[in-house]
DNA sequence: CCGTATCCTTTTAGATACTG
DNA sequence: CAGTATCTAAAAGGATACGG
């Protein structure tokens, strides 16, 4: 496991502590690397782990498999497996996934705005 | 410093590499405490550092300064220090701070629906 | 092709003590 | 009261090698 701060959301989450709602969010959405895969999974539909690994030549292996992983516990990514050999895996946004587009399409809008105020600044 | 996402997002930038806008505001609201911290400045209105203290007993004397710095340096947060003995210290949210509270609100609702949909599979 | 395990380096964050 | 510096323990993340 990796993110101490999913792992405490989630125990408080059991430990019926309801005072979380936003850092709930924000444990979802935060790691590296995983709004940019809730973008291409979203707007572009399913790819496999390849397609993922060339989308983004830096990261690495592990980080990348941890980040799907934490998605699919959180019910955000789906994971399909064909069974063919060479096997082939396919990521997919869920249902609950798709609800969470138009917070990361915010998020793109905001922060659209606020870098070109900050090149007027400089 | 600490986050080293932020610091990346921030070379990105100054580098004029466009393609980090939804990290940009990731960047920005990520971090441990900074969400809560922007729903009490936000919403409560200013706080002194003694007060944020209080509100979050378990967060560490550096983690809370670190925090502040940090949406200082992104203009997010305001600090006024008046000319006081002993020292008073004031944060508040910037008009630019004032602008990501919608963000925050809806991650507030995404939540909490969430939060009791996996309540309902228990 | 996809995923896991191990090793090892870097980073993080708490505790503590100190300054204006 | 507010903030900094140092030290230390814990954790994250890259590289690599191996298994299905």
């Amino acid at each position: 496991m990796s993110d101490p701060l999913r792992q405490e959301i989630r125990e408080r989450i059991q430990n019926q502590d309801y005072h979380c709602e936003k850092e709930y969010t924000l444990s979802v959405i935060s790691g590296k690397w995983k709004i940019v895969i809730l973008w291409h999974l979203g707007v572009d539909g399913p790819h496999r782990f390849s397609e993922l690994q060339k989308l983004f030549p830096k990261i690495s292996h592990k980080m990348l498999t941890n980040q799907l992983r934490e998605l699919i516990e959180d019910g955000i990514v789906h994971r399909e497996v064909y069974p063919e050999v060479p096997p082939k895996v396919e990521y997919s946004m869920t249902k609950v996934g798709m609800t969470l587009l138009p917070i990361v399409e915010m998020m793109y809008a905001w922060g659209l705005k606020r870098i070109n105020e900050i090149k007027q600044e400089l």
